[in-house]
DNA sequence: TTGGAATTCAAACAAGAGTTTGAAAAAGTT
DNA sequence: AACTTTTTCAAACTCTTGTTTGAATTCCAA
């Protein structure tokens, strides 16, 4: 195969994702992924057929790695107690908190996605959230086993929306007049937090 | 004073308001705000000194609004009992979901601040987010009366997440495969489920 | 090594962005 | 009514955007 072609088209992939999560699309210029990456301007229409088709890629690529992630972590939470597992649902999703690491940069990209989705994550979403759902859903089975489909889907999707403040807003909560701080002890008091309440809150009655 | 400038003063704000909150800051260009608003292309920087100040009109505009609305929102909750009074909270903050009004503009314009703030956002929240957070906090101090500040703190946080999920994801939500619906019982239904959920969660004892 | 395909490159292109200009029109003041 | 200020307008300007071009270079198989 074409060995030579490969690392310039991996240095762009790299610099657009970190350039696509922190501006988003509209924000981020193909002169400035170019820049980054160190190709050539023309680079980007060569490889990816326009500015379109690398953010296409970029998104298919985190949409894919947090996939895996996702399948992992739902092997590890199948051997733990109920109460267990939603605290390691919650520590994961907390997780970026403290390391800016791959993850947290698909995170922001998907958040850019939530405010105005375009068509490509759309298809993604309805297509392959089966994983993302599938856990939560699980999840929450094991607090309301006896809850009809619509409370499990909405039960899901609350869960799955848990720590996003925390996390889309981590810049200003760190900042005056709440001041919160985010090193690793601080996140592991805030999983036990918010645990503590999604677990109480799951298990009461389901009966309204 | 002024009276004709400020009609068009009006509709380029109002234009401007709509256009932000759809496609964001970067997303909305000056002649399409001014085509929208039926004022002349340079009636912006007339006005208000370029696109910058524009938006920075907006949003102060929409901060206005949403804290002044929070303000008669804190008087009812303050004579009923705690209970009712989350419920009317979740409520709220659910509203947006069954009308496209003035307010859930409001929503999706801070929704794009909080991918990405400007400085004019930042300062804001900092100097004002007051109504907001003291609103939360005090619910959650008449179910945690004997809460530490951070804890407090952190509820309060959590108390103004516990909708986001939904607001944000309205659109994908009520698409395959979750194909919520968002009318006025099933959002009334979901305000239940939601209350019930961070009313249990928030009485069991905050000891750990 | 050589020939043809794949890849890089600097430069230019057209379209769109935000802003500026200076004259025309309207409004307000005395 | 005459004069000044405020407001509107069409046009042009400058800068940035994404994309295209065609030659130069590199790669790789025969």
């Amino acid at each position: 195969m074409t060995r030579p072609s490969e690392v310039t088209r991996e240095r762009i992939m790299k610099a657009a994702e970190r350039l696509f999560a922190e501006r988003g699309y509209d924000g981020t210029s193909v002169r400035a992924i170019v820049a980054k990456a160190r190709v050539n301007q023309a680079a980007i229409n060569y490889h990816f057929e326009g500015k379109d088709g690398l953010y296409r890629e970029v998104l298919r690529a985190a949409f894919r790695a947090m996939t895996e992630n996702q399948m992992v972590h739902a092997r590890e939470i199948g051997t733990m107690s109920r109460e267990e597992a939603l605290s390691a649902f919650i520590r994961r999703q907390l997780h970026p908190l403290t390391s800016r690491d791959e993850t947290s940069r698909h995170m922001r990209i998907f958040n850019w996605e939530t405010v105005r989705p375009t068509p490509v994550f759309r298809s993604l979403i309805s297509e392959e959230s089966a994983p993302f759902m599938g856990l939560a859903a699980d999840l929450v089975r094991r607090f309301l086993p006896d809850a009809d489909q619509r409370t499990l889907t909405v039960a899901s999707i609350w869960l799955l929306g848990q720590c996003s403040v925390f996390l889309r807003n981590r810049e200003q909560l760190s900042e005056s007049p709440m001041n919160l701080v985010f090193d690793e002890p601080s996140v592991e008091w805030l999983t036990r937090a918010i645990s503590h309440w999604v677990i109480a809150g799951l298990s009461q009655s389901p009966a309204q």
